[in-house]
DNA sequence: GATGAATGAGAATTCATTCAT
DNA sequence: CATGAATGAATTCTCATTCAT
């Protein structure tokens, strides 16, 4: 028996999501709480993007979600592990690829304005995970890394096809690394400060005037 | 600064103390009691930077003080209060204000880049600040506002010197908000993020070169 | 001991099982189940006595056991009446009677001594049930009350054997009852402080000394 | 002011019973507070004793103390460390001594009983915190260990006192631990199982009758 | 001004127990 | 038999705030 405690005590907490009998396929029961996983995930998402998540009490996410507030530690261990569940749900790196991956070989003047609005856009759809990004840096570590892998991810992919254009001598020969991120930096905050900053510009409009200034320069 | 100091920070100050008989000269007492305000707001800039607001107890702000918590609530109404004190007297628009005022009738090709450079360290010395501006903007609208008030007020500055050099004919017609704010944001998430991403330009090169994409472009 | 459990354990689990249709012979599946339940009390013994009762969670008992928590419901009614199925399948009282059975009409000089040593080694193999017996005693009547049919029955039995040496001239007419308690008492806080007090005398001399004593005097 | 940080906010914990500030004498309202964080565990103590520490809310005790729970925060770092102050405070080790400091050189014959009896009765005095002993043993550390410290010191005491009269010739040259722990052994579970076991005899005619014999024995 | 004792609401978390599948 | 999702009450602990001294 002492080895048989051994086995079940030394790690008594069950991973829940990840089943570790052998790999079954998932009953209808097990679809039913992957299902509310992720019900509690999206609730919180939104929850969490509209109070804070320190202004949130667990009540009011179980609340929202409309469940008892037990239930939320059966599918999370912890308030925080719950704010990382929705970072690494809601993280748009695949979107942000996806959207990067179309530019090859296609040139620049043609492409970035397209590519600056839909980036915006992107950023848009996903303002309540913006918000969190913004908010929650602190306390949460995992917050801050989610959202560096996505920057990272995506202006190295949008550095590399600058570098291309400028292969194909369509751009002259210059840091690509200073471009992207110049560009990316200003629509993350012109999508962040939007609500915040008197902006005299409509986005879209401002993308396009960005994107000449830096193609053409604004020199006389 | 004075004027600002004014009507920020003594006008609370009395408020709350000596019950202004109209103007009268600060006693010693008076004295006393502003710089423990002062030192007060200090501490919690410090401390709420590093661990942010809501994780901050008053116990711990009194302690980091090496005062009793109870005369926190002789100083400040209340623990938002002391926040707002804090934003408030640190704002640094009149740093900026000023960093911005010696531009006039300079040409730009010589002074966007030094400009640049002096707003990034402004943002560098104002660190705990920002962190603050982008934590605890939700819950407390003085911080946004206050944020707000500093970036708007940049930018419209920025924009009025950019304009002049248009009108000087050294920089093109062009639609000079959009110039102000690509720089200006950049600059901000450069510093903000500049921990977060794996920047492979040092900030100062990176200034310059984006002055030198913007005023040149870089189509080939 | 048969006897015993038939009363005790058989019962209870028919019970809440099938039902008892008058007495039947046991099916596999009876068997099975029987197995199980034993299985279940038996951890429940080691975690309760290694966490305590309240230290330790009926999901912990499940994952210790290997089951879902839910199964710990067939089988028990409560978690209260698991205690109440441990202390009562592991009641040690049949061990002990044997164990003064065998006394009879053998001179005290002879067996007191082994007599005390097998009732040390008892309680040693039994230290779970010692710890559950001390530190549950409070908030489960049960527990005391198992307890204290053990050390009445094996404490009557003894001074019955004690009245028999000092009839048959062996010993002098005193009061057994105090002999019998000092013995037992001794041996028991020998056993329950062992890990506690810094005994100087290794177990089976000190018991070998204190029946010489007892028998003998310390007088000079 | 980092030095300032430093210096305050590394132990930002502040020992409300050991002040800082240099030796000074206690105020009034130092009193006041030492008086309440007494009177905290002396209900702690009843309560525990009653009900045993897991059974008992914070809140309880609180309300037993007739203050709000917060306040048991205010004196105590935990309900664990409330439990430590408490069998620290009532640690029966000073009366223990004094006790047995009373024995120099008199003659066993005449004290062992006296000093048995009050040592039962000092047990009795301390029931309270002899059920916190047997019963809160396993999880709080301290709590072993102070009744270890009290049991030891008694029993090296007595045992000097025991060697001492073998010396003089009164009793027998012989292993006076054994002996010392008999006795304290015994009268120990007479107290602490003098509710539970059906004991025949009254203690203090138990006491007298168990030295009787120790001394002579029990042999024809 | 300054202290820290005192309050009570509310937070995260645990847990025995139930029950549909 | 067996599972584990679901419940909701209870628990420990934190904290902003007040106030007598």
């Amino acid at each position: 028996m002492t080895a048989y405690l051994a086995a079940n005590i030394i790690q008594p907490m069950i991973e829940h999501s990840v089943k570790a009998e052998k790999t079954r396929r998932p009953t209808w029961r097990d679809e039913k709480a992957e299902e509310r996983r992720l019900q509690l995930i999206d609730t919180a998402l939104e929850v969490f993007a509209r109070k804070g998540f320190d202004k949130t009490s667990v009540r009011e996410l179980a609340a929202a979600a409309g469940v008892a507030q037990g239930l939320m530690y059966h599918y999370f261990k912890s308030k925080d592990k719950l704010l990382e569940a929705v970072v690494e749900r809601h993280s748009f790196l695949p979107q942000l690829k996806s959207l990067l991956a179309t530019l090859h070989n296609e040139p620049a003047a043609k492409v970035l304005k397209a590519v600056g609005r839909q980036f915006y856009d992107l950023l848009g759809q996903k303002e309540s995970l913006m918000n969190i990004f913004f908010h929650e840096t602190q306390s949460h570590p995992i917050v801050p890394r989610i959202w560096r892998g996505i920057m990272n991810e995506g202006i190295s992919l949008f550095q590399n096809y600058l570098d291309e254009r400028v292969k194909a001598g369509e751009l002259r020969t210059h840091n690509t690394d200073v471009t992207a991120r110049t560009l990316a930096y200003t629509i993350v905050l012109l999508r962040a400060g939007g609500v915040a900053f008197h902006q005299r510009t409509r986005p879209e409009a401002f993308i396009d005037q960005m994107v000449d200034n830096i193609l053409s320069g604004i020199a006389a």
